[in-house]
DNA sequence: TATCTTTATTGTAATATCACGTTATCACAA
DNA sequence: TTGTGATAACGTGATATTACAATAAAGATA
C-alpha cells in the first residue's frame, strides 16, 4: 500500500529510521555537503550545486527540516541555511550507537 | 516522477544513501534488530517478530540483501539469516564519517 | 507603485515503495 | 509420490516520493 505501518514498531525503531530515511537520497546528501561548506548558502546555491529544479531543492529542504538538521536565517530576500550542529551530532551518536548495538548483540 | 536522478550526484553521494535509505524504514532496523539478538533467525521469526506477513518480510529482507549486510545459511527447509560484521562496521564508519565530515566543514 | 529576487506552495505526471494474496520452488518426511 | 513447511517470486492495489512547471508570497529596489 506504499503505506508504513508505524504503529507496530516502537519509538526506537521509527525515530532511528526517520533520521535514515531523510538521508536516504542522494540530493539530500548532496545538500547537506554544500550547507556545511558553504557560510552562506541560501536556496539558488544548491539549485546551482545540485542541478534539480527549485522546486525540487526547496522540496528536499523541507525534508531535511522536518527532523530539524538546518537552521535558517532570514537576511533581506535571503535565507541562509545552516547545519545544526546539535543535532547533527546527536544523530552522529544515535546511527552510531545502532550499529554498535547490533554488532554488540552478534557477539553475544 | 518518483524517479531519482543518481547520474547527477557522485559515488559518494549515491552510496551514502544507498545504505541509509535500507535504514530508512522500522521494519528493516526491526528485522536487523532481531538477526542481531537471535542466532539461529528464519523468515517465520521474523514475521512472527514484526507482525508484517511472509512476503512483505521477505520484500524487505531481500532489500538489506541488496547492500549485502547479510547472510544465510541454508539449513534444511529453513534459511538462518546472520549479520555481516565486517559489512557492518564498514557501514558504521562510513556514516559516521558523514557526520564527522560535515560538523568539521561546519568548523572551518 | 511596479518590478525584481528569492523561496515556498500548489498541482500534476511518472515512478517507487509498502503490504499482502496467491503461486512457485525446494527440502524433507511419510 | 504425496504432502508439509519454509522462502521467494509474481501480481496488484494503495500510498509515497521525486521532479518540475506554474503560481504565490514577501522582501528589496527603482
Amino acid at each position: 500500500m506504499g503505506i508504513t505501518k508505524n504503529h507496530i514498531f516502537d519509538e526506537y525503531q521509527n525515530e532511528t529510521a526517520n533520521i535514515t530515511k531523510v538521508l536516504g537520497h542522494p540530493a539530500r546528501i548532496a545538500i547537506i555537503q554544500h550547507i556545511s561548506q558553504h557560510e552562506y548558502c541560501n536556496c539558488n546555491d544548491l539549485v546551482e550545486a545540485t542541478g534539480l529544479a527549485q522546486p525540487t531543492v526547496s522540496q528536499h529542504l523541507s525534508e531535511i527540516k522536518k527532523i530539524h538538521l538546518l537552521t535558517q536565517k532570514h537576511q533581506g530576500k535571503n535565507i541562509f541555511y545552516a547545519i545544526d550542529l546539535d543535532v547533527l551530532n546527536q544523530y552522529r551518536r544515535k546511527i552510531n550507537d545502532f550499529f554498535v548495538k547490533i554488532q554488540v548483540n552478534c557477539q553475544k
